[in-house]
Order: C-alpha cells, then sequence, then structure tokens
DNA sequence: ACAGCGTTTAGCCATTCCGCTAATTAGCGG
DNA sequence: CCGCTAATTAGCGGAATGGCTAAACGCTGT
C-alpha cells in the first residue's frame, strides 16, 4: 500500500532510520544504539518501515540486517513530485506543452 | 516543521486534496463537495495542510479560496529524495559515475 | 539441554488522529 | 439588525500511535 509509506514517513525517528541506513545495511542492535529511545521501541520502528517494504531484513546467524528498500522510496518521492504536476517516473512522451 | 508536512501527507484524503489542489486554486466548498466525508472533516484535512504551509488560504468575499504552496511540497520531495542519497536541489556536478 | 545474547512480541498507558453532529464565526444582502 | 450561505470550531467516541517494561523467541556455543 502506497499510503503505509507515508505513514512510515510519518515519524522523524522512522526518516532517521532511513538516513542512516542510506549509508549502507546495519544491524538492528547497532541502529537503535544510535536512538535515545527504548530498544523495543526502536524495533518497532524497523517493524513498520518493513511493513510499508521500505527496508528489508535479513537474519545473520544471531543478528539481523537492515537494509533499504531504494524502489519504494524512490515511488514515494515520484508521488510527491507527480502532486506537483510533475512526474519524474513517468515518461512524458505526450504533454511536454502547457 | 518538517516533520508535520510528512504526517499531513500522511492521510490519504489530503495528498487527494493537494492532488485536486494542483489543477489550480479552489473553493474550500467546491473542493469538499468531491469527498465522501462530511463537510467539517474536508475542513479540518485542509486546516491540516494549511498547518504544514502545503496549502495557503485566501478569503473570497463569503468563501475561501486555497492554493498549493508548491515550495513546501518540494522541499519534501527533496526530503525524500535525499534520503535516496540523491538530490535534486543538488546539481550532481562531482558524481555523475557509479 | 541449557545459558546467553540479540531481537521481537505482549501488555499497558497516555496521547493523538479521524470521523461525526451541533454550535459558532465571518461576510453579504435587505 | 436579521437572515442567509460558507466555512470553521467544539466536543465526543472510537481507533490507532508511540513510548515503556517484562516476557518470549531464535540462534549459537558448551
Amino acid at each position: 500500500m502506497e499510503n503505509s509509506v507515508f505513514k512510515a514517513l510519518a515519524h522523524p525517528a522512522r526518516r532517521q532510520l532511513l538516513a542512516l541506513l542510506r549509508q549502507g545495511p546495519r544491524l538492528a542492535g547497532d541502529l537503535a544504539a544510535e536512538f535515545e529511545a527504548s530498544w523495543p521501541t526502536m524495533s518497532r520502528h524497523l517493524g513498520v518501515l518493513k511493513d510499508a517494504d521500505l527496508i528489508t531484513a535479513e537474519r545473520q546467524g544471531n543478528q539481523i540486517l537492515y537494509r533499504v528498500n531504494t524502489s519504494v522510496l524512490e515511488d514515494a518521492a515520484s508521488a510527491l513530485l507527480g502532486l506537483l504536476g510533475r512526474d519524474p517516473g513517468d515518461d512524458d512522451q505526450k504533454e511536454a506543452a502547457e
């Protein structure tokens, strides 16, 4: 759902999580350590992001490696730009004027 | 606040409101008539958007004309693209490869 | 099988969000 | 000033969100 993406993006901690993840995949604990909030709280934020398909989780033995799902984030950005009357994901072959 | 923008964007009705407004300024009542929800409910959604500075309101005598605030929407889209490691407002002169 | 570490799930509050109806404000015309 | 229309604000109930602590789960090593 497109909607869950925007909802996931609505929380600052989650955007920051994405910002950290942008620099490369990271372990859950490592990621959570960057925040003031309790571990379980961060785990939930990660869950919301995963639920929105903005990130993917991969078990690495004992721990879990998170990774950004770039394309979904791109879609969201496209949707916003589309709201501006400019859609980057859409090849504009027909409307070049106006 | 950047945050209120994303929160405002989190509701589908509000994104749709923006989509309608993208085609040009419109009167509140006219706008609300497009939705199933009650008039006051839509008024509140408009309020949230205005609060996030995504739209501006202008009295036209008896009625109120709403207009998209393009730059704020652009900022939000930029923020998302920034999360991808690619900033559209930033002319990439250095990194064209990779 | 057990201990132990890393992570998630369960429960519990408090707060915010969303929808409604009813009441209020703002501006216009007589 | 009164009545009318346009739009917002008040107030309420129900659902969702966000934070916490405690408990459970999954995996690894012994």
